[in-house]
DNA sequence: CTAGATTATGATCCTTAATTCATATTGACA
DNA sequence: TGTCAATATGAATTAAGGATCATAATCTAG
């Protein structure tokens, strides 16, 4: 699964769906990022516009990274397609 | 061109190759996106930790998007991008 | 339905990003 | 080299995130 991101939001919600697809609590998360659960919780539901340092906190401990490109390169289906 | 990044630093490295490849100075992209000259210079730089939505401002001025993935799932071809 | 786990919300305190202005530094080029 | 554009840096102020604690709301298995 990839998520496509091109508003703040959308981060949140990939987060959200990474954890669950990994079966992590939000505090089991909050134990192998340093971030707390609540502070979690409002990055996930969209009320938090979190600092690029959590953000990346809470990538790696999902083990996830980011790309960044033209947003006309190559569409997200193609993308699944491919992995 | 696009841009791998598992670290807070890679983004405002990423930032600074777009905005040069699409021949933009500092005050350009802050007119375009909103945000001030001085907060490009220090994101780009890595001298700042910026909120997610100020990154989504300058993504969206240059037109970049970005996918969240495991970070195992690398393809042959961003495998030659990187090295 | 109930109990326990999970997630959400609210308040306070502390830290820090973003704005704004001023200016210093660097870079390009005639 | 001298000048102007571009970028970086620093200070002060404002706005907002994150830590922390407490607790409410919600979900979920038994």
């Amino acid at each position: 699964m990839q998520h496509l991101a091109r508003l703040p939001k959308d981060v949140g919600h990939a987060i959200r769906e990474e954890r669950k697809a990994k079966k992590l609590t939000q505090k089991q998360l909050a134990d192998l990022s340093g971030v707390w659960q609540e502070t979690i919780s409002k990055i996930e539901t969209g009320a938090a516009n979190a600092k690029i340092e959590t953000l990346f906190d809470l990538l790696a401990a999902l083990d996830l990274e980011i790309t960044i490109r033209d947003r006309s390169k190559i569409s997200a289906a193609e993308l699944e397609d491919i992995f």
